[in-house]
DNA sequence: GCTTTGCATCGACGACTGTCAACATTGATG
DNA sequence: CATCAATGTTGACAGTCGTCGATGCAAAGC
């Protein structure tokens, strides 16, 4: 069963749309997108909340809401080491992501048919 | 100056991050992504109004609102014919979004690269 | 012209979201 | 054990979002 046909080859189902919805909506927010940016960009692909914190003009309760945001939508995942937690990306989510939106594999969309003809 | 590393080469600007989750944030709901999937994988990739209502249980204000939102995040265009309005997708766009998420080292496509010039 | 059909806009409503200050919790260190 | 530093949680608030009914508008047909 291939697992990530793209958009456009057949209209979503209701369940599969609810479930890509929730993450896409994480990524619906600026400081969201820098942080899983910061994150996956950082040293290791993993980074403590105080490497991301300073960057941002926000309290560290509403940096540690977002990262909740990124963890519940399955983007993020995150570990406890001493008094540090560190934070990583799931490179699985962001891929499925990147395969729903396509241009997934070598097959050309219907809609990009159009422009290209 | 390159045009789409993704996610994880460098961290997002703040300007980027808030043109993305623009985008992302009309991707964030699950109606909108069936519209999306409906109108690119209609027959020549475009859709008009009375083909994607009556498979949705919402009334018809609610669907020209989403339509509307996906059309102003840049998702979408439309174009009225006789009665009728057309949609179709933006396939930069989603290219674009899909080059962001990465899997990093996959770029944008040589066609989509001349519409985003 | 008038009516009908397809779609957009408006105004209003409850629900959800982003933000903060205050507090709780966990682990390290004296 | 007491304290401190790094995070998470809670409660509250203004703002935004999804939805609807009512209305407006443009094109086609009578």
């Amino acid at each position: 069963m291939p697992c990530c046909p793209p958009l456009a080859r057949a209209p979503l189902t209701q369940d599969w749309a609810g479930d890509l919805a929730r993450m896409f909506k994480a990524l619906g927010d600026p400081v969201r997108l820098r942080l899983l940016s910061m994150v996956a960009s950082h040293d290791g692909g993993e980074a403590c909340v105080c490497d991301l914190t300073p960057a941002f003009d926000l309290s560290q309760p509403t940096i540690s809401h977002h990262l909740k945001v990124l963890r519940e939508a399955g983007l993020l995942e995150c570990e406890r080491r001493g008094t540090w937690v560190f934070y990583w990306v799931v490179p699985a989510a962001l891929a499925q992501l990147a395969a729903v939106l396509g241009p997934a594999g070598r097959t050309v969309p219907a809609a990009d048919r159009r422009v290209l003809a």
